[in-house]
DNA sequence: CTGAAAGCGCTTACAG
DNA sequence: CTGAAAGCGCTTACAG
């Protein structure tokens, strides 16, 4: 529906001027007490100060709608409110849902996240480090983080560093991920007890810690259980994510080895490739050919029934990386944190189909 | 694979110091000129300096590894080089495809972006809006921005504000979209083009004027062809997503009306929904009823070869978005931009499975 | 219980 | 062509 029209004088916003935010000076003055008071009542620090004047200048606070300006708090205290997100791909799903749950943990503890695509790749990792330094940022998120100079340069600074299922590739930091061997090796029971033993592994060329140990968990434990993980077929692919690597790889594990009938896709996106590849290829799925991955996307329940998959708690994580980078900043030592991760069965008439 | 261990001193960051970043004085001093110069070069004044301290300078600040401290220089300059962007659901593909891009553009830009998640609220919408003006923030991008009194106040202000997706519903603001009319009657044209003609329509409860914008374009389009709209089956559902009202509407719908043959969903997320329950009540989707979505999300291609659906280039809004901002800042009028929209053709045996 | 004063790092008229 | 000085808004010993 359209709206009334208004005045010219505000089409597009055009040379408006911004009227300034009231400063504590401001407050100080409406209050009648110094700057030194207000900040330490806006700060919290009600024990110092009359119950008269806290009240004074709560009410001053109020009226004029003060909001403490960040510029003037970060240059004071050396530091900022902002917390860097560096995360490698916002089109994959689960990389959303980790910054959008650790957006939400960081609001509500008062910090406020500076969100950077890496797109996986070291320069832009460092060109985003260094930009946000010079933001004084107060922490790092790192989400699949790559080797880099200036990874390396920010530990040396001492920085907080939060890694985000990736473990730190140059040495320890705190993190957040699951159980990446363990995931692995479900997807091997589950095979086996769907009495599957003509399997296969698609996987990115080259393979990050956390795919790497999904893979590593999946063959010890097929191997565990007598297979002859030697000549499990394996593929690898290249390309810009985990859709294309996912792609070249299946395409390249058909055309050598066939179709099995049981494929861990170390990730969702790549399952969804492999899916399309079955389609081309007229391999029923999950009839012929039972797909595996991990992640658990929230659009596998609606439109993949044929997807079994590893869930990941990712909604889950954000809370968890606030609670690391805060035991960070207190100089607390930091464990590790393993969250519980389940197997999500799909493909069989039963559990395709109930209701969500 | 392990790194060799550090030693303990490094152990989760713990208790580590920062070294502080160089500043302009540093800068000055080693460069044996006054902080003022070396402002004025680093901010690409060099026209009024002689060449021979500008080079001096330069070294310096190379030596050093100097970046300008964001809280001194946004204190001074009263504005911030963060931009706000309001979000209403990152877990929704194409709001990650627009975030992602905007991210994009205005880092090359020289800005930072900020990113909250209003879930859609407006109550939270206010809250990001205060808290941002905090931040000095100098601009907002409102994806799909709802009516509230800080978004009122805001414009009140003449901030830089533009509105993509959805326009603004308190007034005219900048706006990146698409022509929403049109991709509802393209939606129309392609029934009329197969020969479908029991159709119906699934929506939010409560509609957005994008979302509005599509159904009526698809009605008046079906009604210039012939169509009596006004026994058209329609059918709105409530949730916290599109998914969730998605599946609520389908399920009325179909009890309701039962099932058409073709369904115009204004979403790619609640043609998700129709899709699974579709699976649910054994209807055979496209055989039997033909699904059309709009937003053609990426994943589609690789998962859901039965959806027909209009594609928005989210991927090209971001660099939209960033022109408008520049526009506002610089007090130019600006204009609405309306990108293209496509046509993207499934659940053909042709089309399904051409290799991407 | 409260305030004056210094200073965080930067930019910008202004003076020379 | 260059620098001294003021001031953006805030916090924090320090003095009283």
């Amino acid at each position: 529906m359209p709206q009334a029209a208004k005045g010219p004088e505000t089409t597009g916003n055009a040379g408006a001027r911004l009227a300034s935010a009231p400063s504590l000076s401001d407050v100080a003055h409406v209050a009648g007490v110094s700057a030194a008071t207000v900040s330490r009542i806006v700060n919290g620090d009600l024990g110092r100060a009359s119950a008269d004047t806290v009240l004074r200048v709560q009410e001053a606070v109020a009226r004029l709608g003060y909001r403490p300006n960040h510029a003037g708090r970060s240059l004071r205290r050396r530091e900022s409110q902002v917390v860097a997100m560096l995360s490698p791909n916002l089109d994959n799903p689960a990389m959303a849902a980790i910054a959008a749950s650790t957006e939400h943990a960081l609001r509500a503890a008062g910090y406020v996240m500076v969100l950077c695509d890496t797109h996986d790749r070291p320069e832009l990792q460092d060109e985003y480090l260094e930009a946000m330094r010079a933001q004084l940022a107060r922490g790092y998120v790192l989400v699949s983080a790559v080797p880099s100079p200036g990874l390396g340069a920010a530990m040396a600074r001492g920085e907080a560093i939060v890694c985000v299922n990736r473990r730190n590739p140059l040495g320890p930091s705190p993190f957040v991920g699951i159980d990446n061997r363990q995931a692995g090796a479900d997807v091997a029971a589950e095979f086996a007890r769907l009495g599957i033993d003509d399997l296969a592994v698609i996987h990115p060329a080259v393979m990050s810690s956390s795919i790497a140990e999904r893979v590593q968990g999946f063959l010890a434990e097929c191997a565990a259980r007598g297979i002859d993980v030697s000549r499990l077929p394996q593929a690898g692919g290249a390309g810009p994510d985990h859709i294309a690597m996912g792609y070249a790889a299946i395409q390249a594990l058909v055309a050598r080895h066939g179709w099995p009938r049981g494929l861990l896709c170390p990730s969702d996106l790549m399952a969804y490739a492999a899916y399309r590849h079955a389609l081309e290829t007229g391999r029923a799925v999950p009839a012929e050919t039972r797909i595996i991955g991990i992640d658990n996307n929230a659009f596998n329940q609606w439109i993949a029934p044929w997807l079994s998959s590893i869930e990941i708690p990712y909604r889950d994580f954000g809370a968890v990386v606030v609670e690391q980078l805060l035991a960070c900043w207190r100089g607390e030592p930091v464990a590790d944190r393993t969250l519980p991760h389940r197997f999500v069965r799909r493909g069989e008439p039963n559990h395709a189909l109930a209701v969500p």
